[in-house]
DNA sequence: TTGAACTTCTTACAGCGTAGGCTATTATTC
DNA sequence: GAATAATAGCCTACGCTGTAAGAAGTTCAA
């Protein structure tokens, strides 16, 4: 289960610690710790164990220190929440310059978010509207926009273009992860899953009554050894989308509007 | 925040849940309850309060009995919630037959998903790989492969379009609940929340190194009154979706392979 | 009437975020 | 060098979670 966790417990504090304003003057014991160290811990239990897992207790016991202790460093769970995510979007830097065209600019965008969520699954858990602007954050909606720029879109046909691709990398990137996700917790790959509970869905399905979904579900499941292929899935999609964008793109460069 | 929620906790247990079996012998004292009314209740608190108040203790407490009790009728909170997922999705009923073409049945289905993630948002939350197949789910996979059957589509196609359609949709609704719910808890609307928060943003925001996202996050901004504006974002990206599954089924009339 | 089957309630456990108060440590000021 | 102020870190405590274990109460079949 996922519950829909969000960062921003106080957006302004956290806008300082995202960008290292607000040194403190120089008084009292010397900190253990730092803001990037408490991040860094806090990114590693959630990688591995995910979201769920990372409490305050847990990162503290990480490093050695108590759960209060933490609270020195940074206002609460929300604020660190808030760390983290400019961290891991700025992990592996932000690109300048991009070569190509705009769809493979867009398709580097796609896959640069599919493998990010791969990489911190917890991502997809955390509420992005009203993100805290760190400075990662902001390289990235650039960076992203970008790719779209100057192939004759308006402002907001960009914003919806990258909110598109954007929506949907999440939305496929989810099932691939619950799918791994679903395999390591039972130890059981797909196939061998799904043929387990077969006897039980032959007594409650009526393969005549759906008849479509039953030659669909069985094709499927000989393609795939699952139910599902969610890398294959992705490409998919995302080379439908890119298609559909085409479109639009052309519509454009003739000079009709939407 | 969210974190993945996921029902399935005994699949079988769940599926003779969701299909009735299992009528138990007559002794004992007379049930208050029935599994019906437990998920009902457990529905209306998820929709109002959401998945993360939803507790055993909350959901008895609606029903006026203790928690343990409870655990008569199921055998835990995950499979509950799989009572819950299915009932939500034959909610209105499932259409059989759909008049119209491909693309104006495609629409529908991502309608009536996108209609049901807003009167459901939990929905967003519970891990669906694995799906425990009760009745209303079948009778909803068969209903929405029916929307892409005999246009040409290979099986494995015709799965990859329904998917595809399905993760953009919950990518996009998602966006759009994530909005409500900021607003809601706020108090504050999209616009009113970035211009408090403007003056900070402009002391790290660099407009000259970030031209793009500034121009087109001015225009965002004048064009919704707010950063983003769902339902239009979802009306967008669903006609691009669709523009490129037509390039699909165009291409599948001429006898191309993908 | 008795016993089995079943429902319901009580108690308990370990874990959560974090408020409040305390002590120990350090840099600055006199 | 001593006093002071500010900070770091720890301890305790609260109400919340899902559910295991077991006791108590209710109803039916024999």
């Amino acid at each position: 289960m996922t519950s829909v966790y969000g960062g921003s417990g106080d957006p302004a504090r956290s806008i300082e610690l995202l960008w290292g304003l607000r040194e403190p003057p120089r008084r009292g014991p010397k900190p253990k710790l730092t803001v990037d160290g408490i991040a860094a811990a806090a990114i590693g239990i959630a990688d591995a164990e995910g979201l769920a897992a990372l409490s305050m207790r847990r990162v503290a016991a990480e490093l050695g220190v108590t759960a209060m202790s933490l609270y020195s460093y940074v206002p609460g769970k929300a604020e660190l929440i808030d760390v983290m995510v400019d961290r891991v979007v700025g992990e592996n830097g932000v690109p300048d310059h991009e070569p190509g065209g705009w769809r493979s600019r867009l398709e580097r965008v796609a896959r640069q978010a599919w493998d990010r969520y791969l990489r911190h699954p917890w991502l997809l858990q955390v509420a992005t509207s009203r993100p805290v602007l760190g400075p990662n954050i902001i390289a990235r909606y650039d960076y992203e926009l970008r790719a779209v720029a100057g192939i004759g879109l308006s402002n907001i046909e960009m914003d919806l273009v990258v909110s598109m691709i954007a929506d949907y990398v999440h939305g496929a990137v989810r099932t691939a992860v619950e799918l791994a996700q679903a395999e390591q917790q039972t130890g059981k790959t797909d196939i061998a899953w799904w043929e387990e509970r077969a006897p039980l869905l032959a007594k409650v399905f009526d393969a005549e009554r759906y008849p479509v979904a039953a030659e669909v579900g069985a094709a499927a499941g000989e393609e795939y050894q699952a139910a599902v292929d969610p890398a294959r899935s992705f490409e998919f999609g995302l080379a439908r989308l890119l298609d559909g964008v085409a479109v639009l793109v052309e519509r454009a460069a003739r000079g009709e509007t939407a």
